[in-house]
DNA sequence: TTTAGCACTCACTAAATACGAGTGCTAACG
DNA sequence: CGTTAGCACTCGTATTTAGTGAGTGCTAAA
């Protein structure tokens, strides 16, 4: 149990640190005007945190920084919620006043006012496969050989893919093949489409159909093309200032990371509802080991349709983003809940 | 005019500066095998070669670097084209292995082959909007008041995009509109779509249909969206492994670059028939004034559809790369002829 | 024309020194 | 007993100095 004074002093050194980047001493946080103690004193205190886990010392002579055991305290009991600054506020509501027409967009863009806003890099999860599911299916011949799929989604999603027809297959076969998937695959979960195309669909199709394993194969494979192109990032050179990333090496092991979708997406998978925050080596991937990960789902009428993430040092201005995070999620949600027909 | 002599030594410092990334010296050459001058002699030589403006050297006491004007006549007169080491071949042949369903599929794959390949960083342009008509356009309802626009192109990409429909329009005239849409904008060009939309056809829409207004806007920032989306780039990361950008400042002027799709549209702009290889300075931008691009243009029936590229030091593998893309770039304009419709 | 020889340049490295921010400890103070 | 002033000590960083070596330019001889 920390004592109030305690308390004080590592709020105080967070405070400093994410500001400076640098090993905050007794001294500074002496002279800090609310403080009234000596650096003598401030420097007992200092002592026992680091005893406790809460400080590290980068050198015996150097000032201290916060641990990550200091900064989880810092965000479970320190930080006090929901106070948003009026600038932040201001230049979100001048970002949102531009119209934005489309679901990806919107998407898009909250990814790039968190990164401008924040300075760290957002990464931003489109709606999940999970709550997605079929609204309409269509083939459209562009020549002999070739086609577009066409299947719209719930959300409003459209995924396409130019496909080549089987050698031989009238128009008559597809259409009837559209319709039946049509009929069977409305409001089917994109998740299970694969089960249900292989083991409940392709007994009735091979009825009415001959060659229906092809089309099967081109629909899965539009399903699977579905995983992508999901993951927005923007203010990725943001890591580029940050002190800490001074290395080339180290920004190369996160670039490589983030270039990597699936990777990426592990990291969000546990995805509760609302704020989570993953500081340091809590999230287990070692090329983000002192980086932290604060991530918020977004859902619309209970169902979760995605997560927006910050990545940034685990020197964070976690109260600022945090604010902003909650800000946007709910936002996001006001908007997409137009798109979603409610 | 250079003596074959002079020819033979500047090659010599390019390709082992391009290995290496270190000044050259006139030892390192005269030991080279098929040279049988002494390090004097070839001293004499480069001395030369400098004050002509093709070598640099760092300081007084170091080896020589090739300048731009170096590796422009490196890149015009020394090297022998058409030459594919067998491994190169081999492992892109195994990478066309695998069949790619979609065109745009192709085109990122190819950009992630030529990354991947020579380890600098591909920028591939889809297809152009002055190749890409109409095919067909549609608006299909997902709830009351909003409606998933989709146009599909010639080229088989579709664009679409989430739309919200306009108070008190019912279906009926937007089936109308729709109708006149099609009929008249069928194998318009892109670019051409605006003026067309707002010139000649605003007028016999407003005899059918009220409202028209919107829904042109509509389709108007559909064909807005269609230019971003375009810009594909790869292994960006691979910038971080060369040592002429272990400066954390000139990655990032690069990687800002990179992020900002509209500027990096501008450099290709003046893409001609065939490849094409800006040096350094050449290509006018100052953040990559120690980089350069070759880029390559395909084409299907002579129509050209976008350009492929990659962005690397100016100490690059010219030769191995102007091969690559060549090959590439063919391979790309028969796998997409396919779809075209021959 | 080519080449051996040699003095010279200059970036890079390592060792030596100085500096100073910051600590831990002790003793005195209220 | 908590607080604080004083002080020796630590150790990273910056600065200086000297040394090293790769490479050059020039000259004179082959």
């Amino acid at each position: 149990m920390l004592t109030e004074r305690q308390r004080m002093i590592l709020s105080a050194i967070i405070d400093d640190y994410v500001r400076s980047a640098e090993p905050i001493g007794s001294r500074s946080i002496s002279k800090r005007g609310n403080v009234g103690f000596s650096p003598a004193t401030i420097r007992n205190e200092m002592s026992d945190l680091e005893e406790m886990g809460y400080l590290e010392q980068p050198h015996t002579s150097a000032g201290r920084i916060p641990s990550h055991k200091g900064y989880r305290y810092y965000v479970d009991h320190l930080l006090q919620h929901g106070s948003l600054h009026s600038h932040d506020l201001d230049s979100m509501k001048g970002a949102f006043a531009e119209r934005i027409q489309e679901m990806e967009g919107v998407i898009q863009h909250v990814a790039g006012m968190l990164s401008s806003l924040t300075n760290y890099t957002s990464i931003v999860l489109g709606p999940e496969v999970f709550s997605t599911t079929l609204k309409h299916i269509q083939i459209i011949p562009i020549s002999d050989t070739t086609a577009v799929a066409i299947l719209v989604m719930n959300t409003g999603h459209v995924e396409n893919k130019t496909v080549t027809i089987p050698e031989g297959m009238p128009m008559s076969e597809i259409e009837k093949v559209v319709n039946i998937l049509n009929t069977r695959l409305k409001n089917v979960p994109l998740v299970q489409f694969k089960s249900k195309l292989y083991n409940e669909i392709s007994n009735e199709l091979s009825k009415y159909v001959t060659g229906y394993q092809e089309l099967l194969g081109m629909v899965e494979s539009v399903l699977q093309s579905d995983e992508k192109d999901r993951v927005f990032l923007s203010g990725m050179t943001n890591m580029l200032t940050q002190p800490e990333f001074k290395d080339v090496e180290k920004v190369k092991s996160i670039f490589d990371l983030l270039e990597e979708a699936p990777t990426l997406i592990k990291l969000f998978t546990p995805s509760n509802e609302g704020i989570e925050i993953k500081i340091g080596a809590e999230n287990s991937i070692e090329a983000i080991s002192n980086c932290s990960l604060i991530t918020a789902s977004y859902s619309i009428a209970g169902t979760p349709l995605g997560t927006i993430g910050i990545l940034g040092p685990t020197r964070m201005e976690y109260g600022r983003v945090i604010g902003l995070m909650e800000h946007l999620s709910k936002h996001m949600e006001l908007v997409l809940g137009r798109w979603y027909g409610k």
